[in-house]
DNA sequence: GCCAACGTTGGC
DNA sequence: GCCAACGTTGGC
């Protein structure tokens, strides 16, 4: 896959964690509110983590299997892809024998909170709305960890979430 | 807890 | 390269 260029304008996208496992207010409590975003093992979702999201894109941060599952809020890239080095750890729940140092096979890029909406928009708020009820995340069967997200998407939202 | 969707694995 | 079996995801 061509590697994007920093020229190119910005780029959107949904992060789906467990809130059980890391949620958005584990983020907020986070050292600079910044985290690395390891243990993505899908091929199509580590693609987009090593070749098309960069610098300064907009995060969507979801909780799913929550009570209410929602978007929680938004956060920024601010590392592009890079080795998920915790394949590589023996023991490690998202090791992986065959990560090497010359392939790693797993990337994983770091996000900095934005801000934790207002208003959580819960996928109830998403299906009764025009633009969001079309999101990849509302489709049925849609395990994919890391989505691209529409600009149209993006600001529907917000303007949901209550900024 | 159920189960549909779907990615991965492995035998052939 | 096919495809059945299996494991996981994730909404409900």
């Amino acid at each position: 896959m061509k590697k994007s260029t920093a020229t190119d304008t910005r780029r959107y996208w949904l992060f789906k964690s467990e809130p059980d496992v890391f949620s958005i207010h584990d983020l907020a409590n986070a050292k600079g509110k910044r985290t690395s975003w390891e243990g993505v093992r899908n091929y199509q979702a580590r693609n987009m983590l090593r070749d098309d999201i960069q610098v300064g894109d907009g995060v969507f941060f979801y909780h799913s299997n929550a009570d209410p599952m929602c978007i929680a809020g938004t956060a920024e890239v601010v590392k592009v892809g890079y080795p998920d080095h915790f394949a590589r750890e023996a023991g490690h729940k998202y090791f992986d024998e065959s990560a090497t140092e010359d392939n790693p096979i797993w990337f994983m890029v770091d996000i900095k909170l934005t801000q934790i909406f207002k208003t959580p928009v819960t996928r109830d708020m998403l299906s009764a709305d025009a633009v969001c009820s079309n999101m990849m995340v509302m489709k049925k069967g849609s395990r994919l960890s890391i989505q691209p997200v529409t600009k149209e998407e993006w600001d529907a939202v917000h303007a949901l979430g209550g900024t």
